[in-house]
DNA sequence: TCTGGGGTCCTAGGACCC
DNA sequence: TCTGGGGTCCTAGGACCC
């Protein structure tokens, strides 16, 4: 096999790091990263889960993920931070700008994640992966202020990951083929990628408890155990064996679909107050869907309530569409459709099965849709030009329901797949 | 451990067609 | 007419990641 030079960049304690770096900039006496502190959500609004946690609050026993008001327990003078999403796109711009100097193979995998293909120009700047791969560790803690963890290797994209993983903060590792026995087969098989808890727990009762255990089973065992598609995907991963390029940003984001959900302050019980949400969500889901040129085909629904139980409920349109008020009325239906009366604790809403929208397919009886269509893109200038509360209709006035709902502003750079 | 928000992929069952 | 089989589409739900 052709030995190639990939790169994994992983932000440590990203939102964390950022929130810090923001605050220092604009006069901060303490850097968040050396107090116990999180970045956490809003409890009044019932957001309040912890998104990212600094180094010290580790050592209370705080976790990514459990709620604000169980992380002050186990730490009462902790420092809980708010998102700042906007800041964190910044950010990740600033880094990924960066990046594309030493290649213009970058692939962003999440915000604060990404891919580099070094092979046909790590000559540039060295001979040594990893005096390289420091150099631009170095440059990002000095020009942006924040650390990140690189790892290296010789093969894919997947051992490179792994390889950010083996030390942090700020740190450089690697996982070349001929160290995966000796740097990935003793970790424990929940930090393979892609292993989850539900994973680990099947893999366990099969008596596998590290990556070894699992390279070394026969993958026949493990494709009846697991399923086909996902046995024979970890047997690979936990033999380092994965072969997806790295692939660079195209003008055109690669999707599959687009949702928004929300949490709501107070659990809803009446219809018209479901709407209301169901509207707001709309209004940035068909934002979102507009500004990457995409109508969608399908649309789907989920509800979750104040049992914490959730479903969901989708269904196919009959001619593709990009306008808000088709997308809403659809959801409306849905709901309609779905709902069993039960309080509800938050909403989503998710579009999907998308083509583009250089032409419209125009069925037959809607003369005004293109009058439609002109509104909804007038409306989206006014609010990327100033704000997404600049304009408002006017069933959101005075009802206690922001205009437009939505977790990360703008054009996000969210491209999950299991498949790296 | 009682819970945010944004994604992707896979699977199984039912409907429907030939 | 009470019974085969295969393929595709649609939908719900599960699992996982950051």
């Amino acid at each position: 096999m052709k030995d190639r030079v990939i790169f994994h960049v992983d932000v440590n304690s990203a939102f964390l790091s950022w929130s810090a770096v923001h605050a220092l900039q604009h006069g901060a006496s303490v850097d968040f990263r050396e107090i116990p502190s999180v970045v956490g959500g809003n409890q009044a609004t019932r957001h309040g889960i912890v998104l990212a946690k600094s180094i010290p609050s580790k050592e209370y026993g705080i976790k990514t993920g459990e709620p604000i008001i169980q992380a002050k327990q186990k730490c009462p003078g902790l420092v809980v931070v708010p998102p700042d999403y906007y800041c964190y796109e910044r950010c990740s711009r600033a880094m990924n700008e960066i990046l594309r100097e030493y290649t213009d193979k970058v692939q962003i995998f999440s915000i604060d994640e990404s891919f580099l293909d070094m092979t046909d120009t790590l000559h540039l700047f060295g001979n040594d992966p990893v005096e390289v791969a420091t150099k631009i560790k170095d440059r990002i803690k000095n020009e942006l202020g924040f650390t990140v963890s690189i790892g290296i290797s010789d093969r894919n994209k997947l051992l490179a990951k792994m390889a950010s993983e083996l030390k942090k903060p700020d740190a450089v590792s690697t996982i070349y083929h001929n160290e995966i026995q000796s740097k990935m087969w003793p970790l424990p098989i929940r930090d393979l990628y892609m292993v989850g808890r539900a994973t680990e727990k099947k893999l366990i009762s099969m008596g596998i408890t590290t990556i070894g255990d699992l390279a070394n089973m026969d993958i026949e065992f493990v494709k009846y155990k697991l399923k086909p598609a996902w046995g024979t995907m970890l047997w690979n991963f936990s033999n380092g064996i994965e072969e997806s390029p790295v692939k660079p940003e195209g003008s055109i984001p690669y999707i599959k679909g687009i949702g928004n959900s929300t949490t709501i302050k107070f659990d809803i019980t009446e219809k018209k107050d479901a709407y209301k949400v169901l509207l707001s969500l709309t209004e940035m889901v068909a934002m979102r869907l507009r500004s990457v040129k995409y109508c969608c085909s399908v649309v789907s629904i989920w509800i979750r309530t104040n049992e914490l139980s959730g479903y969901s409920h989708q269904k196919k349109l009959y001619v593709p569409t990009d306008e808000t008020m088709k997308i809403y009325k659809s959801a409306c239906r849905l709901f309609d459709e779905a709902w069993q009366g039960e309080p509800i604790r938050a909403l989503g809403i998710r579009v999907s099965d998308l083509c583009s929208n250089d032409f419209v397919q125009l069925s037959l009886f809607e003369n005004y849709s293109e009058k439609k269509r002109k509104l909804d893109r007038l409306v989206d200038g006014l609010r990327i030009e100033y704000g997404s509360h600049s304009i408002y209709r006017s069933c959101f006035l005075h009802s206690g329901f922001p205009p437009v709902t939505g977790g990360i502003s703008e054009e996000n750079n969210f491209v999950m797949t299991s498949i790296l």
